[in-house]
DNA sequence: CTTATTTCGGACAAATTTATCCTAAATAAA
DNA sequence: TTTATTTAGGATAAATTTGTCCGAAATAAG
């Protein structure tokens, strides 16, 4: 569904805003322990969010990754998800054609658009918020 | 979403079907160009395919592949999905989690087993006689 | 039987994604 | 100012997916 760029980017962002919201600032070191992502790819990942604005990153001694926090409810898991994989699963074929047109449609066309759209309102509607949160409470979980 | 393997196996086994259902039997060679796939990665996933027992293969001067009538209502898109990408995007977390699991969930899982859920009845309730018809009667295409 | 045609299957190659390594740049603190 | 720490970014490597090539096996027809 998701590249393993993108799932590393979803659990590395919502560990950043658990931290963000208690005020504090994480190293990539500590993301790619709690998220178990290998630390050089992880470095990558939130490299390109860093530039895509979600996040926000600061060389240094006491340096890190962190997320403004009144922007943590503003943030959906739709930009992060687009920032990594960009916009395909969005709006892309589901049989690969060039462009999906629903005026020349393939053959799942109908029914594909259906669930596509569904996972795109999802993704729409899901809040950085409500994910760090679980993982706050320890309702969720990052690794296993 | 589905692997490029998957996309052709697809659109390859629906013209099959079209094909099937006015008793012809089809080539390699013609699956390729009226599904726009390569021809030799083609071959390896019709091969496969006639493996799982999706489609009949047969060599020689008036070969080809083609599917029991009786059987195209039967097949649905899930059995071919399931054939070629396996059971990952039915039952694999969102985030890349080694099993998804509802009593150690990860972040994202409540939004995303409706989505995954929906995606698997959607395809388990599809049959490769509706995409077939759709098909054989100019509603859909399969290249643009 | 011979030949032409078609799928099978293994080896190989290219492209993409995933992952690593190392040096540079920034910056906080002694 | 020096040093230690941390992210940035480029080069490279490994793994996976996608795609090619070619000879073998089956088989229909002359
Ligand atoms: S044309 Fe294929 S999903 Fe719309
Ligand atoms: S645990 Fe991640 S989707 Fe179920």
């Amino acid at each position: 569904m998701f590249s393993k760029a993108c799932e590393y980017g979803i659990k590395a962002t919502i560990y950043i805003a658990v931290k963000s919201m208690h005020q504090e600032r994480v190293s990539l070191k500590e993301i790619a322990e709690e998220v178990n992502s290998p630390v050089a790819f992880t470095a990558k990942i939130l490299q390109s969010l860093a530039k895509s604005g979600i996040i926000d990153s600061h060389k240094g001694p006491t340096g890190g990754f962190q997320i403004e926090e009144s922007r943590i409810d503003i943030i959906k898991l739709h930009d992060i998800v687009h920032a990594i994989d960009g916009d395909d699963i969005f709006n892309g074929c589901g049989l690969g054609l060039k462009q999906c047109d629903a005026r020349q449609p393939c053959p799942v066309h109908h029914k594909f658009v259906v669930i596509r759209d569904n996972l795109k309102i999802m993704l729409q509607n899901t809040s950085l918020y409500e994910l760090a949160s679980g993982l706050d409470i320890g309702l969720t979980h990052l690794k296993r």
